[in-house]
DNA sequence: TAGATTGTTAATCGATTAACAATC
DNA sequence: TAGATTGTTAATCGATTAACAATC
C-alpha cells in the first residue's frame, strides 16, 4: 500500500464517508459490496468510487465487487486510521470545549489527549476528564502524551502564535479553527476549517433566490 | 450586483476571508489595497483573488486598487452577510450545545434561535440564553422567529429523518455535520461538514511519512 | 509620460466522468 | 457462455494561473 500520493483533496472525504457506509453495510451482514451500492450511499458517481480506490491499489475482484469488512480495513489504512492519535486543543473556549467532547473524533481513533489554555482561571480544571493545562506546558505535554495532532481553536489574533507553539513544540499536522490564514513550515500539514463560511455557502446561494 | 452564480465553492470561502481582511485593513485605516495585499493576507495569489471579484462585478481602479471599506461592504452584499440570518441547530449534545456558542457566527450575522431536540430532560433549559425546544415545536417555531437556516448536529441515524422535518418546515438552507449522506429537495441548499474527515486529512499525510 | 494595478482572455492544470477491455 | 463489475484510459469539464491590454 504505498502513501503520499498526492491526491484531491476531495477524495479524502469521500474515503472516510466511504469507509463509514462499509462498516455499517458490513454490520448488517452485507458482505459483499459493488462500486455502485458505495456510490448511492454516499452520494457520489461508482466511476468516482473506483477511481478513488485506483489511487491506492486493487481491492475488488471483477464480475464481484468488493469485500465490505475488507475494503473498510483498507481505507481506514490508507487514511492513517488503523492506529491511535494523540491530539492537542488548543484553546479552552466554547469552541475548544466543544471540540473536545465531539464524539466524533474518538470513534475514528482520534483521542484528545490535553486542552491548552493560557487562562489561569481555566487551567487546572478538566473538561469531562480532559485536563487544561497551561499553554507554557505545552512541550514537556507534547512529548509526555505523544501528541501528533493540534487543533486551534482561540482568536483570530491569536491563531499565528498558537500555530508557531505547536509546531516548536513537535507536532506535525494542523487544524485552524480560527477564521485567519496562517502560515508554517512545509513539512507540516495544515488545513483550515471555517465553520461561518459553511453557513456564508447558504447565504450566498439564498440571498436574492 | 448579480446573485446565483454558479461559483466555484472554494470562491466563498476565499471571499469570506477577504472580507476579514478587509474590514481589519480598513480599522487600521489602510484605505487602498491591492489585490497582492489581499492575496499576502490570505494565502492566494493577486489574479485568484481578482478571478474571485470577477465574478461579481469591477470594484476597483486601475492603477490604483480596491477602497478597502468598500470592496468589504460588496463582499458581505455578495454572501448574502448585509443581513441577520436566524438559524436553527437541532441536537442538543455537544456538538449543537457547542456550535450555538460559537461566536463566530454571531459576529458574521447569524443568529442561532432555538436549539431543538427531542430529550425530555433537555428541552426547557437554555444554553446562554438560548432555548432548547422539543422538536415537535419545529414548525411553529420556525415561523414565529423567522428560521432560514438549520445546522444538523444529531448522530448519523437521524440525520436524514431530521433533514427532512427542516425542509418540512420551511428551512431553505442546511449544514449537516453527521458523518453521513443525506439527500433534500434541489431547491434546498445543502452543505455537509465532516470534522472527523478535517483529522483524517491529516493522518493521510502523516502516516509513513 | 512612466509606473502601477485592474479586469479579462487564453493557457494550463487538475479532477470528474464516460467508456470499455479485462476478468470473475 | 452470458451477465456483472472492476480497473484504467481517454474525453470532458471546471478551476487556477499567466499574460497582457486597458486605464488610472
Amino acid at each position: 500500500m504505498l502513501k503520499k500520493i498526492k491526491i484531491p483533496d476531495a477524495t479524502i472525504g469521500r474515503l472516510s464517508l466511504y469507509s463509514r457506509y462499509l462498516i455499517e453495510a458490513h454490520e448488517k451482514g452485507i458482505t459483499t459490496v459493488s462500486s455502485q451500492h458505495i456510490a448511492k450511499a454516499t452520494g457520489v458517481t461508482p466511476a468516482q468510487v473506483r477511481k478513488d480506490l485506483a489511487y491506492f491499489g486493487e481491492f475488488g475482484t471483477r464480475g464481484v465487487g468488493y469485500n465490505s469488512k475488507e475494503l473498510y480495513n483498507y481505507i481506514m489504512k490508507i487514511l492513517g486510521l488503523d492506529k491511535h492519535w494523540s491530539v492537542a486543543i488548543v484553546g479552552a473556549g466554547n469552541l475548544g470545549k466543544a471540540l473536545s467532547q465531539y464524539k466524533g473524533f474518538y470513534q475514528r481513533g482520534f483521542d484528545i489527549a490535553c486542552i491548552f489554555d493560557n487562562d489561569p482561571k481555566k487551567v487546572g480544571k478538566k473538561i469531562s476528564n480532559i485536563n487544561i493545562c497551561h499553554l507554557d506546558s505545552l512541550n514537556e505535554k507534547v512529548k509526555e502524551l505523544k501528541i501528533t495532532l493540534g487543533i486551534i481553536a482561540v482568536p483570530a489574533q491569536a491563531a499565528q502564535e498558537v500555530a508557531d507553539k505547536l509546531v516548536k513544540a513537535g507536532i506535525r499536522g494542523i487544524i485552524n479553527f480560527a477564521p485567519i490564514n496562517i502560515t508554517v513550515d512545509e513539512n507540516i500539514i495544515l488545513r483550515r476549517v471555517d465553520l461561518s463560511a459553511q453557513l456564508e455557502y447558504l447565504t450566498y446561494y439564498l440571498e436574492d433566490a
